[in-house]
DNA sequence: CAATCACTTCACCAATTGGTGAAGTATCTG
DNA sequence: CAGATACTTCACCAATTGGTGAAGTGATTG
C-alpha cells in the first residue's frame, strides 16, 4: 500500500520538519541537517525514506545534492481523506434531515 | 507533536482499514478483527495505538467493546495539507503571472 | 597535487513495533 | 453455578527504526 508509506514517512517529527521546509522551496542535505541536532547519515537516511515514498526529489549539482518536494505525492492523502470525510458528512447530512422532518422513514 | 502520531498511527495497513471501516459505521474488535488474519490481543494493541492517538473511542457494552472514529483527529491532518498545498499553490500562481506578464518584475 | 568540503556507505547499537500463545477478567447463557 | 464468549493483559520474539562514529567517494579550492 502506497499510503501507508506515504503516513509512514510522514511519522517522523524530523521528516515532516523535511517536507514542510521543502514546501518553502529546495534545499541541500546540509541546509536541511543544519536545524535539527542531527548529523549528515542521519539526514541521508531520513531523505532516502521520503525518497523511497516518492515524496522527495534529489539532484546533484557539482558536489551538493539539491532536495526539492514532489506535491503528487500528497495527492493521494488529500483523495482518501476526501473519500472519508465524504461518507461522514453525508451521515451527518441524514442525520440532520432527520432532526429536522422526524415523520420521515 | 500530535501530528506525527497521527502520521504513525495511520502508517500501518491493517490501522488503516480500521479506520476506513470505522468511518463507515462503529464495530466491535471481534468485527474489526474478522477481516484480517489477526489475533484479538493483536487488534487491542492496533486500537489501542489509534485510541492514543486521539482517532478512536471505545465503549463496552456488555462483553462487548465498540468501536468509533473521531472525525476531528484528521481536521488538524486536513489543515497542515491546506497549508503546504496552499504555499506551492501561490508559487504556481506566482509563475503563472510570470509567465503571461514576463514584462513585470 | 594536497587539502577540504559535501555528502554517502558501512557496521553497529538501543529502542520500538507487530506479532504470537497462554492466562486472566468480566459478562452472558443454559 | 458451570460453561462459553469477548475481550485484555502478560511475557516473549523477530524485524524494523533512528541514531551514531569511522571510513570512502567525488567535486572544489589553494
Amino acid at each position: 500500500m502506497p499510503l501507508t508509506s506515504t503516513f509512514a514517512a510522514l511519522a517522523d517529527p524530523t521528516r515532516l520538519a523535511i517536507v514542510t521546509r521543502l514546501s518553502r522551496g529546495e534545499a541541500t542535505m546540509g541546509e536541511l541537517a543544519a536545524p535539527h541536532r542531527i548529523t549528515l547519515p542521519a539526514m541521508t537516511k531520513h531523505v532516502g525514506v521520503l525518497v523511497d515514498a516518492g515524496m522527495v526529489k534529489r539532484r546533484k549539482v557539482g558536489r551538493t545534492v539539491v532536495c526539492s518536494l514532489r506535491p503528487e505525492s500528497l495527492s493521494e492523502v488529500q483523495a482518501w481523506l476526501g473519500d472519508l470525510t465524504a461518507y461522514w458528512n453525508t451521515t451527518i447530512d441524514r442525520l440532520e434531515d432527520l432532526l429536522a422532518n422526524p415523520e420521515e422513514s
